[in-house]
DNA sequence: AAAAAATGTGGAAACCTTTCCACACAATGT
DNA sequence: ACATTGTGTGGAAAGGTTTCCACATTTTTT
């Protein structure tokens, strides 16, 4: 294969000429160019990518860390994140964790190895410590690293509060939530801390919406009885088991009107409901938090707390190339609106 | 950063000992290696990958060329393929072309640049010669790009005939089917050919429903009137799009009862028929073409031809490292066979 | 007209590895 | 006792760029 080398040789110039030619940089007489520019395109030479990354030490990659390609929610946002950094000049490395600690290392380890200029991650297996140690371009979603790796997520206290009204103004009385979790040993270390939401701001969501439907059975207390339950989905992977999860919650709950859980749990949930014969909306109603595309197709009139994934990516994005480019950052922490698409009818405007 | 000579210098050895310690390669005695991976943790030192790289003109790394990360057909092939080549000791660089032509030369100029070992394509936007060209490892899933590239399909064949024989049997009547496309061009190119079902093998699906339903339209002809109908989904991204196009498929058409449409197509179909108070699967069966867990997930009782991406996954890295490792290939063409996944009672199980 | 700035060019160092080769010494074989 | 093989080590080249620096020539400024 044709090195710069060959070229200049060719061409009857020094390399740095060459060189100058290639990246079209500093001075070069029109004359030496085309001479050059001839050479190039009749040796059919293409500069070797590897030599330049040693070089500028550089590799315009960024590697995206995330649990699951094949959920919705991940594959959203890595559509998002990898159209925003090819249109900025860089490759996406993919890199699944796959729930697994020891991959999510190595991951990590490629910035050590200068394979990649920066990560962009949305897994949380490691212990807080080892992403303190590594000062090199990153940006978290959804999980608090460490005090300078900047965290982009939405506003899940809005989100959970919203979802609950959104079941509450419906007319729902036995409401029900599927709690998401993150590994156990991260729990039991945050139940120490008790700062589980500070380093997890999804949690936030579990919290508000606990705290909002707690709080209307207060005031409801003479009109109605309003009950509330929950279960938690610790380290569910794959449909089947959400939707036995789904079956237990049934049989033990048979009275619950309304559920807020994950996408990809609704859908399990509604499922379910469906082949129970319980009716969607008028017996169930289902709030679907993310409310991905995909979640929405499936069921066009479900009710949704949605992270906008759009702008979710351009933070995260912006934030690592800011980094990249060593320059400053204003905010670590961005929180984003999160859409509420309400489908159910609400009771009071229902009953005028 | 620390660089090999620093190890070296700060250990007293020749950087070729140095080396060989990081490799485990050669001959070192006890004692130097351990003097020598002290100063290694001592120093924290890490191999700079890029370096690496450029020696060996190897980057363990595989471009993965796809539309769209955010079809669930392609999610999950990605998914299996990053596993598989993680498991091999391979990175994925992802690359979505987003259906454009020119993302996808830009993606297959990484190989010529030297930044990946390989390409697994499923994209075929560009013309024929400019796969021929290139010659590096590679490997091309439903579409045949030359003659020495290896490619691996499914028997769409076979799947497209059990689609329309599940229709049949079912008791359907009146048949459609929605055909993907590729890019007009290319179709018009192919047409001149006529070898469109040669380079496509996706395309074999379409030929072989429509012949088994014309076929048994011929022999039913006195019995009971079968009739035949098709649309075309050119160049249609995102569910809305499948939606209209269901629209007024179902408005044209108001009394077919059996459709054959990719998931994400037989999606919207199901959903518009859901709107329009058609029931499935009495008043219509949909047999959806890929099968892939997300779509089965959503709709647990769909019919559907299944692909086996894990298997497609498998043959294809299979395929790929083969040429990597520069080993002979005895197969340029592994057709697998698909599941037949038939929800739907038999009419004439159903008389019995 | 002299000084300064802009333009054009090439050699060589630097980026950090791996690996070829040469050399030295010990152990083994005949 | 000498040749052969095995073990251990280090210097230097090679991989292909980019960039710093030095130098030469031309143009502009004062």
């Amino acid at each position: 294969m044709a090195s710069i080398t060959d070229v200049a040789k060719k061409a009857g110039v020094g390399i740095a000429t060459a060189s100058r030619v290639i990246n079209g940089t500093g001075y070069v007489s029109e004359e030496t160019r085309q001479k050059v520019q001839a050479v190039i395109e009749e040796m059919n030479y293409v500069p070797n990518e590897l030599a330049r990354n040693l070089q500028q030490n550089k590799t315009n990659t960024v590697a995206v860390i995330l649990p699951d390609v094949s959920n919705m929610f991940f594959a959203a946002l890595l559509k998002e994140i990898e159209y925003l950094l090819r249109k900025k000049g860089y490759k996406t490395m993919l890199c699944c964790s796959d729930g697994e600690e020891t991959n999510e290392e190595a991951f990590l380890d490629m910035l050590k190895r200068n394979l990649v200029d920066g990560v962009i991650t949305t897994s949380n297996l490691l212990k807080q410590g080892s992403y303190a140690e590594i000062k090199r371009p990153m940006v978290s979603i959804d999980s608090i690293l460490s005090e300078d790796i900047p965290m982009v997520c939405s506003n899940h206290k809005k989100g959970g509060k919203e979802a609950a009204q959104m079941l509450l103004d419906a007319g729902c009385r036995h409401i029900f939530q599927v709690r998401d979790t993150v590994d156990e040993e991260i729990r039991n270390r945050d139940k120490e801390h008790e700062i589980s939401s500070k380093l997890f701001p999804f949690v936030e969501r579990h919290i508000a919406f606990e705290k909002t439907v707690r709080n209307a059975m207060k005031k409801a207390k003479k009109k109605s009885k309003i009950s509330y339950h929950e279960t938690l989905s610790l380290g569910l992977t794959g449909a089947d088991a959400y939707r036995k999860q789904a079956k237990e919650v049934f049989d033990k709950y048979p009275d619950i009107d309304g559920i807020m859980a994950t996408d990809f749990a609704a859908i399990q949930y509604g499922i379910e409901a469906h082949y129970r014969g319980i009716k969607i909306p008028e017996d169930l109603k289902i709030v679907a938090y993310d409310g991905t595309d995909a979640a929405r197709m499936f069921y066009p009139e479900i009710s949704c707390i949605r992270q906008q994934i759009d702008k979710i990516a351009g933070e995260a994005v912006k934030l690592l190339l800011l980094q990249i480019d060593q320059k400053p950052i204003r905010k670590y922490q961005v929180t984003l609106p999160v859409q509420v698409i309400n489908k159910y009818e609400s009771e009071t405007r229902a009953n005028k």
